[in-house]
DNA sequence: ACAATATTCTAATAATCGTTAGAATAACAA
DNA sequence: TTGTTATTCTAACGATTATTAGAATATTGT
């Protein structure tokens, strides 16, 4: 009968559903977003332990949002395709635009009310193009390096303070990191503003960026 | 401190994630992506009951997905806003790119592997504006008035024999229903063929039409 | 062959979720 | 007021999930 396959296939529906319920994997997700990962530094980014990374990962294997292979001693795990990003995207968008609460929770990061529009990245990328703006990835250097913004130039927050000589202080300069839920570029905000750089900040990632319908390098 | 924080944002969002994590829950979702509707509607076509249905309902009341109003000694609930149906679409799209179990069930429903482009939805917009091809909507009446295709014409699938007359037998029909899980385009094309129409579907629905971009009346 | 490393697999427990049945509520109709 | 209808709320059960600990596996280096 017919409300049989019906069932099938909400069921595998409900499968990625699944993998989207539970705030830890969601952190996953965003940070294999940024590039392919090895459970432990999964697992030291999200504040979890190993084996409770291993486990959830397990479960987005199942739903097909992430797959592995095996180099040498380590197992790398990464989204299986830009689509799981777009996905990861629209959920967290779409719950920011739902949630008051959340909207509420979000104000302790971005300054002011932020939402990117069309317009917004587009100028930005034209600025950045024409050399008027520094976009600044704040991310580790092997999230710079899977993918970033276009134009962008990779100061690792960790690195920042004893970098701050190759940023100019007469320039305009805009950080990013790995999406609005990430504090690395409000922090670079913070030290940067104190030292007298004109700086701000955007909240997209590459994956906002990317669904968005922008190119990333 | 920050994790606390994090964990406080990836929360709010698993809500959302959670409440399309049951297959229940999504029939639930598409079907009011097609308009807003009593409980008792939502737990018949879902093949429920209305206590479930109610209980699944609380939980995107809970997620804010999903909203409701009084209306004399009806409750009607509705989608929240025209982006839920967008992540609806989202979901069930990745769900089938990247799930083969998922391809499986679906060559069930549709006759080829029928993945609609950005082209063929915008030829058949243009070729149902001058009137070269019949859109039927093929959904109950109530779902039609709601919202349907551009140019699309409304014969419900129960009332589809006994209005034969309404086609001509010359003109190509597309015909297309809730989506890509439901069956009754296909069983309108099923009958249609029988007869001698020229007929064909299409899997997309409102929810799917309007994610690509493309304008619903 | 043996130890070390990175990670998964298995098992167990507590917490949460889906589902059902019965009581409660809110609007309407007699 | 009393009854009827549509729906939610509450309570309960078994099924599933998150989390942790310990054993097992695959690869590399000695």
């Amino acid at each position: 009968m017919s409300r049989a396959l019906k069932d099938l296939l909400y069921e595998h529906v409900a499968r990625v559903g699944k993998a989207l319920s539970s705030p830890k994997r969601l952190e996953l997700l965003e940070l294999l977003a940024q590039g392919e990962k090895t459970v432990e530094i999964l697992a030291n980014e999200a504040s979890i332990d190993i084996k409770l990374a291993s486990a959830h990962l397990r479960v987005l294997k199942y739903s097909r949002l992430v797959g592995s292979r095996r180099e040498g001693r380590f197992i790398i795990h990464y989204l299986a395709d830009e689509n799981v990003a777009t996905l990861w995207a629209t959920l967290h968008t779409v719950a920011t635009e739902r949630q008051v609460e959340l909207q509420v929770a979000l104000e302790n990061i971005t300054s002011g009310p932020e939402r990117l529009t069309a317009e917004t990245r587009l100028s930005l990328f034209n600025k950045a193009k024409q050399g008027n703006v520094i976009v600044l990835d704040v991310r580790p250097a092997a999230e710079y390096q899977a993918a970033h913004l276009p134009y962008a130039r990779s100061i690792p927050l960790i690195e920042l303070k004893r970098r701050l000589a190759e940023l100019p202080k007469n320039k305009e300069i805009v950080a990013y990191c790995r999406g609005p839920f990430c504090l690395m570029s409000g922090e670079a905000v913070a030290l940067l503003k104190k030292r007298g750089y004109k700086v701000s900040k955007i909240s997209d990632g590459v994956a906002e960026w990317a669904a968005a319908g922008l190119p990333v390098e």
